[in-house]
DNA sequence: ACTTAATCGAGACGGTACGTCTTGTCTTGAG
DNA sequence: CTCAAGACAAGACGTACCGTCTCGATTAAGT
């Protein structure tokens, strides 16, 4: 079995262009002739190992996430303190046009290939939500979390309100809402007392 | 100033057909061609009242929405029930293909045009989301509810997770997540004690 | 039987902006819905009364031509002397991009329009050659002409060359190429001899 | 500098597909859709290599009309009957429908292109009217010809009031009609005195 | 080094949809 | 009933991309 002789300067070339071009260009309006054309490279290129300019834009984002360790949290024994370092990163990225950019246009693309939607799930979106589970883990240890809290409900609950603020743009992306989801989260997961008997 | 001479009939030919293409094919596989000529109608008369395919989805939605008052949420004085009763439609609603095509086709459009943005947030989302707050502000008046809760949030906290595990098709749709969900946002929102000093 | 309400006012302002377009804009782009425009007019009002652009401008034309009297050839008694004059204004005419547009439009539609062509020839054609066909028979009786010659052939004869010159650009379009034509055209009517003999 | 790797096979369907429409519909109503279609070629495939359907007309009857030296007119040392040849071959093809159908087209195109008029001139018609005129220089070596004639303004007396006849419908275009024609042109043509002198 | 086969840049190809334009008909409301 | 205005169904326009294909030229193994 050899291995596919394929052109790694093109391969980063195309990746390139293609966030270039993000930068200038809305979503719908990125072609795969114009990414070839700033490449410098054959169309032929590009459909021969991509299926699609969504999976373009994904491999670009992972191969600039960088390594998958650098996603674990910090651990200062204050949870509120870590979550809100967290979501205050993940507000300011949806806040920026720039960086939210890439997230649209890899999200519109989701929204009509499974296939596709399922590789960011497991590439992108899993291991970062899993940071944070783990973390809620280590906080639940201490003793901040109450038993019986489904931790993976939790994170949605951390990060759910911000995807849906951005997506529905239905209102502003600030610190100051980062730190009053985390309260009203922590609220939701504190110990101490019965949530079911909490409510009427 | 004369009223533009807008035939009915067209409009309605073309807002079904649109939903019924949609419900046939992928969004961006829907075009404005097949959309006049499922509707029997000139492609210039949807060029001259829309300014993109989203906009006729958008219609096309609003129109078959109903009169405002319809999303008056029950109240039967158990307000857990009440949400769960509401989150369990909305989960319904995005877990079945056929009902969740549209939302699916005007979000992807949404994600590329601010003014559609704008106008769906106005006129589909606001609508439900206020209804769910009024039922939260009756449930804070009947004491369910913590005082200093912010009842916007609070609405996020319910319906962000959902879109959120929608999305990005996170887990399953199932009523018992709707459950889940409803029974730890509430006990975000409870009240008997100070959410802040609840955390250590 | 009411003798139709036609708008006069109407029909002169939809001629005059048909002869105005013709000067700006090449035949193919006068269009219709423009000439409806430029006069202030329907464009059911130009469907009512023409079946056609073509007959539009055919209308403008025989309307601009006047008295058919005026048609009829200066007779001097001079036969090439008269010929020259009419074969230098026909030439004169012909080489006037601003003239000669009109004549250009209307040929075009009457290539593909077998009425239109026939209501040419009748009402703008025959005459302006019948004049001239009198003429040449004036000269006949004053001898002047070979008793044998067609002289609806020798009209042609001396127009068709000026014809073929501009419809295919195949030269200069001069006083001079006007009087050498006139020249060979009487020397074939020449009387005299016979002209069968003439030639071997 | 690399050959435009031009597909030979389609730039013959599109050929053969115009001229075959062209024969089924009226020029205005031929369409490049139709002849893309019709051909099994794209659009662009049309637009990439000719600048209109006036264009494709032209290359279609150059591609035709096969090598220039088959142009050559016969020489059979009678120069009336030579000259009756070609006028009555001239006459049958602009009486056949459908051989005149193609000539109508380029022909409307023509008169608002000026750029494809010089084309025509250079490519089609040029090389036929040389042909003739080389015949009559012939002639008038062989003294059949009177010295002084100017041999492109005899060769317009011959084809001029073909055209004349053939585009204003003045008349049947018949053999008699040719014969008579170069009766005429002869007798202008014919040697033996001074044309000038002929006239009064 | 030589061979050889896949990959490369380039871009033509058959298609499809775009958004615009014009056609000829139909509809509305003012005079 | 005619008119100006302009909406309507129809469909061609010329452009932009799609994803496939064909062409030499380059390149990187495996011999």
């Amino acid at each position: 079995m050899t291995a596919p002789r394929r052109n790694e300067r093109s391969r980063r070339a195309i990746l390139a262009a293609a966030l270039e071009l993000l930068s200038e260009t809305s979503y719908p309006d990125l072609t795969i002739e114009a990414i070839a054309a700033r490449a410098g490279v054959g169309k032929q290129t590009i459909y021969r190992w991509w299926r699609s300019k969504g999976m373009v834009i994904l491999e670009a984002l992972v191969d600039s996430a960088g390594e998958p360790g650098d996603m674990a949290l910090p651990d200062t024994g204050d949870l509120r303190a870590d979550l809100r370092t967290v979501l205050r990163a993940t507000v300011a990225e949806f806040a920026d046009p720039r960086l939210s950019a890439t997230t649209r246009a890899i999200t519109i693309e989701t929204l009509a290939d499974d296939d596709l939607a399922e590789q960011v799930r497991d590439q992108l979106l899993r291991p970062q939500l899993s940071a944070v589970r783990e973390r809620l883990r280590a906080g639940r240890r201490a003793g901040q979390v109450h038993e019986s809290v489904d931790l993976d409900l939790a994170v949605e609950l951390l990060f759910g309100p911000i995807y849906h603020r951005w997506l529905l743009r239905n209102g502003p992306l600030t610190e100051a809402y980062a730190d009053d989801l985390v309260d009203l989260a922590m609220a939701a997961m504190a110990p101490g007392r019965s949530r079911l008997e909490a409510a009427p």
